[in-house]
DNA sequence: TCATAACGCCTTTTT
DNA sequence: GGCGTTATGA
């Protein structure tokens, strides 16, 4: 077939690599599903422009937007990328762009798509559509009630707590392995509780059936062994001509079985990453996915590189080029760029975490006066808590800020409290939710709730059941109260949005008792009740705020408004995929990047050194690297002055230092600055750090 | 028997 | 501030 240049305009902004992977298999009215496609991307090289227009060139071509199945990341991402297929469609397709009104049906992340599927699918494979599904924490909770059934919590020598035995399940489905190699490559220590530990796995598992209960690893796990049946692949797999995937750098095996088996030839299938950005092999994320996904299919997938980068100045690229160049494995080439020459990125030595703060906050003011906006810039850290300062100082000083990653709005225990009346409500089986709000209860604990629960599981109708459960001895009349606003929700007469209120009403009084800044969190409660009215139902409000929570926290008074301007803060895991012009890295120290806790393993280690690329490689135009002399200890008097020396991160070893401009800040004198960075004294600072907490 | 207050220990990254 | 353990009280 002729390719008709002409009727392409919109593809001619992109440069040569970036338009062979938009054309990709892709002829003028005939976009039936290509060969298999690999887009390597490295950082920075407009990948989600390159992803947007394929989609888009799909669409225009003919593609049905509703049979595209489109997986990113996070949900942030893949609202991004529909906003843009639907400008670029748009501006390609002008009136006949009528079908882009509710475009991209199916975009989302595995998890979410996961389980939307399975609840149309529930009938089929023996799943209650009702089911609710479990976040991290209501795993934990759950693991950990087994594990005291079975009577592992009080064995001789300790058995792993909930958090381990959680993680040690999750990995053996995610990387679709048993659990002897599971226990000796990531958690040798447990080596020794390999048979009690499948016994609690398939309590477990056991125990989520019964409770018509999905963790996050059921949602891909079920939707795997849905497709594993091959009618049900077949139909699955019918549903979507295209499937493209975002970031597969970061997928794990069992999300690579679930795109074989949805697409065994390949034929449609379209994955985007950079294995030098691979930065959750936490989550069981393999970068062998990549790799190995060109053989994978027959004919093998079609390898498209794309290695220009726009996003960086010369020396911030060839800093973070430095860094990636001593990883002891690489796969994919180094990033260029034909921006101008601009000056190099800082290495700025401070003596404590108080100046960084002040640092930060004084560059910040400074570019702001000079046309940056504070949403322009941002401070990237390791850990949610290496923020800490910074937050105090912003605060202080009064400059808006919004912060990505770390803990969560919905982590607050009075958001989970009213989150689980409401899951209680949704699917009564759920017993974890069901333990949790009766234990707000004065005079309800563990053992008479056990009871109530008990009750209600032998039961058809498991609501109407609690009527006539046991009530617990000393809960007097809270008890026949909470009884009737779980039938009242359970019914559903009220609605909703009125139906969380109501749970308000119900919830206020513990939260007055109980929390002595009960105001404060009431705030949060009304909040939610403004996030919850722009859901339909209940089931999706919790399921989508189980999958995709809200990333900003509310700690700070009074949540900046989307149009107000607030510098970002953000752990690098969150600041995957984004750019800012001026980037800050905190504590670009060993102990913290890399965190001690990554330091054991080679490959830990290799990871936080991508972590550091990561970070680089967010700014355009301005990068700093704090790197902080001191620690304070905590544990003392406020104005104690017990401290321990940090070094430069060993990412940035001395050979890599004419790539960066040292500086320190406040201007010091030269013996003093000459001691910020002696490279000679090495301190196990992580350790200390643990220790600012006993 | 069960609920609860008090105490000591720990805190990476996230769907 | 959470989590598990332990002492105390009903």
């Amino acid at each position: 077939m002729i390719r008709n240049v002409s009727a392409a305009p919109y593809l001619e902004t992109l440069n040569p690599e970036q338009r062979r992977a938009v054309e990709h298999g892709v002829c003028e009215n005939d976009a039936s599903p290509a060969a298999p496609l690999l887009i390597i991307a490295g950082a920075g090289s407009g990948k989600t422009n390159t992803l947007a227009h394929r989609v888009a060139h799909l669409i225009v071509n003919g593609a049905h937007p509703h049979r595209i199945l489109l997986m990113t990341f996070s949900r942030r991402a893949a609202a991004e990328m529909t906003r843009r297929v639907e400008t670029i469609a748009r501006k390609a397709m002008g009136d006949r762009a009528g079908q882009m009104t509710q475009a991209l049906r199916w975009s989302g992340t595995f998890h979410a798509i996961g389980a939307r599927l399975l609840r149309d699918y529930a009938d089929q494979i023996g799943l209650d559509p009702a089911f609710t599904i479990h976040d991290r924490e209501d795993s934990a909770d759950l693991m950990n009630l087994v594990r005291h059934e079975l009577g592992f919590s009080k064995t001789e020598s300790r058995f792993p707590t909930k958090g381990t035995c959680l993680s040690i399940y999750s990995r053996c489905v995610n990387a679709e392995l048993a659990i002897e190699p599971v226990l000796g490559a990531s958690f040798p220590w447990c080596s020794a509780w390999a048979i009690e530990l499948k016994q609690l796995f398939a309590a477990y598992v056991d125990a989520k059936q019964r409770q018509n209960v999905l963790d996050y690893d059921d949602l891909l796990l079920y939707w795997a062994q849905a497709v594993g049946e091959a009618a049900l692949a077949d139909d699955i797999g019918d549903r979507f001509d295209h499937v493209l995937v975002d970031e597969y750098q970061d997928t794990n095996r069992l999300q690579a079985s679930i795109l074989k088996a949805l697409k065994p030839s390949g034929r449609g299938l379209t994955v985007v990453g950079d294995d030098a950005q691979s930065i959750y092999s936490f989550r069981a994320a393999t970068v062998r996915n990549i790799l190995e996904f060109p053989q994978a299919f027959s004919p093998p997938a079609k390898i498209i590189t794309l290695d220009r980068n726009y996003r960086s100045t010369p020396a911030i690229l060839a800093a973070a080029n430095g860094v990636i160049d001593l990883a002891s494995e690489r796969f994919t080439k180094n990033l260029w760029t034909e921006r101008k020459a601009a000056a190099p990125p800082q290495l700025v030595g401070v003596r404590d975490e108080a100046d960084q703060a002040r640092y930060i906050v004084e560059r910040v003011l400074e570019n702001r006066e000079g046309g940056l906006t504070l949403k322009q810039q941002a401070a990237l850290f390791r850990a949610s808590h290496h923020s800490g300062s910074l937050e105090v100082e912003l605060t202080r000083r009064n400059i808006p800020f919004v912060k990505f990653g770390g803990l969560k709005f919905l982590d607050a225990a009075h958001i989970k409290d009213i989150l689980a009346l409401l899951r209680f409500a949704e699917n009564p089986r759920d017993r974890v939710a069901g333990f949790r709000v009766m234990l707000l209860m004065p005079g309800v604990g563990p053992a008479s709730a056990q009871r109530a629960l008990d009750f209600m599981a032998q039961a058809s109708d498991p609501i109407g059941a609690l009527a006539d459960a046991p009530a617990p001895r000393r809960a007097g009349e809270e008890w026949r109260s909470f009884v009737e606003i779980v039938a009242q929700l359970g019914s559903g007469r009220a609605g909703w949005p009125s139906e969380i209120e109501r749970a308000r009403l119900w919830y206020e009084p513990h939260l007055d008792r109980m929390h002595e800044d009960a105001a404060a969190r009431l705030a949060d409660l009304i909040q939610l009740e403004q996030i919850a009215s722009g859901y339909a139902s209940r089931e999706r409000f919790l399921t989508e705020l189980t999958l995709d929570p809200p990333d900003a926290t509310s700690d700070h008074a009074g949540a900046p408004l989307l149009d107000e301007d607030y510098l970002i803060l953000s752990t690098i895991h969150s600041a995957k995929g984004q750019e800012w012009a001026s980037v800050f890295i905190l504590n670009v120290v060993d102990g913290c990047i890399p965190s001690d806790l990554g330091a054991g393993t080679t490959a830990e280690l290799e990871e936080e050194r991508r972590l550091l690329y990561v970070a680089m490689t967010r700014a355009k135009d301005d990068l700093h690297l704090v790197v902080p002399q001191r620690f304070f200890t905590h544990g003392q008097a406020a104005q104690g002055d017990r401290h321990v020396y940090a070094s430069r991160t060993r990412f940035i070893p001395a050979s890599l230092l004419g790539l960066f401009e040292k500086t320190s800040w406040p201007k010091i004198s030269a013996e003093t600055a000459a001691r910020t960075f002696d490279q000679s004294r090495r301190f196990d600072l992580g350790s200390r750090m643990r220790g600012m907490w006993r």
